[in-house]
DNA sequence: CGCTTACTTGAGCGCCATCAAACATAGTGG
DNA sequence: CCACTATGTTTGATGGCGCTCAAGTAAGCG
């Protein structure tokens, strides 16, 4: 498994297939906070839809940032069976590690681009700079926080309150103006939500019966009622 | 939820109610490598059999490392479902916290004496030597492995394969001569597992009868066949 | 428009939860 | 030391939630 990916950049010269993206907002822009702080050049690069970043256990040479389109990260048991970690969306940082090597899979889930930086670069001046280590701590912490509150989820939730779960987060994180447009599929929210993609589809159908979203196809999403999701979640 | 926990410890002339234990094993004392290093004193405390240690979003005051015992750390839903993210044993750190709160309560499961250190005295430490901030930075990355794990195994593996993880789990972490005495109760392994105390029970009594383990009491479990434990597991 | 992939919906089943009771263990007080 | 009790564990019976298998429908894309 640790092989090299023969999808990761291979030098500085590697040609991007996307375009540069418009800025991200200030505030959410955490790669910037550190990169540019510390003066570290950020590669852009672009992968394809269903293209792999990198591989489990593979050495974590970059650290990543969605600019635009969407990553999943994943661990696979040895008889298929997959657990999506987290879904990574403009934005957000991935592939940052403590250790030597990638814990998850990441792939695009769509044509994606992210900003890169080689994870030297960033010990390097984690370990000059405190601010660094401190923003870089924090961002590890922030996935803790969510691979906790997912544990419960898979542990505890029943299906319609991941559902619920599910959808009141991608309302947050990629809603505009009250519209979400999933980039994922269901087997993928499926596999994020520990359940099928037919009870995910079950779900989905049952709270548009209900009134609590709409459907503009099946992956522009509208939430009608927050407050009936609020409580279908536990 | 933010009350202030009665069992924290109020000040510094706190009294202990446990013993001195005998010194940690060096390799494993990531406490002390800290707190050592950089001349913070570890006050001692202890907690009886089911006492909480802190509750979820209280304020993060201390980081704790386990002396003797075990404790757990779960987060609860609404209606009192539970979903235990962690055991801490002899030798571990818990309660390290990037932000300004706990993400999950804690209780001593048995009598437990615990080490523990102002965060901010962390902090500050971390403020001016990098080797302290690389050092609490890889311990958060360390839980988010677990935790990662974890989210694959709650989201998809069956019931006997959660056992077989965790028998592995505990054997590594706390057999003596190959036995190991777990600290904790059927209904703490479930909600560890996400399963029900009665399908831990069954599952633990089909290894018996396969010869896979033998007991010497309910709690003292010994592994007589690692490799077809390691077979059960995905 | 035709093809491919994704999604929805239905029917039946199985794994694990629930409910219930018996059994084991540890601690307590007589 | 031994009933006695409380707590924890095991085992059984039953049921239901979500999975599996299958077919039909919709949507995206050349």
């Amino acid at each position: 498994m640790l092989t090299q990916s023969l999808n990761a950049p291979a030098i500085s010269t590697s040609i991007t297939r996307g375009k540069i993206a418009p800025a991200l907002h200030p505030v959410s822009d955490k790669f910037g906070a550190i990169a540019g702080h510390v003066g570290l050049v950020a590669t852009e690069f672009s992968y394809r839809k269903e293209e792999e970043i990198y591989g489990e256990d593979e050495p974590a040479e970059y650290v990543y940032q969605v600019v635009s389109g969407a990553v999943r990260s994943y661990k696979l048991l040895s008889d298929g069976r997959r657990q999506i970690g987290a879904f990574h969306l403009p934005g957000d940082v991935f592939g940052l590690e403590s250790g030597a090597t990638h814990r998850l899979a990441a792939e695009a889930i769509i044509d994606t681009t992210v900003r890169l930086v080689k994870r030297t670069s960033l010990e390097k001046a984690a370990g000059t700079d405190v601010q660094v280590a401190r923003k870089l701590w924090a961002m590890t912490a922030s996935e803790l926080r969510h691979a906790e509150d997912h544990m419960l989820l898979l542990g505890r939730k029943t299906a319609m309150e991941r559902v619920a779960t599910f959808l009141l987060e991608m309302d947050r994180r990629l809603a505009v103006a009250s519209m979400m447009a999933l980039p994922m599929c269901r087997r993928d929210i499926g596999d994020y939500l520990g359940l099928t993609l037919e009870t995910v589809s079950r779900a989905l159908s049952q709270l548009h019966a209900q009134g609590i979203l709409g459907f503009s196809g099946a992956r522009q999403i509208v939430l009608r009622n927050r407050a009936r999701l609020h409580n279908l979640d536990a």
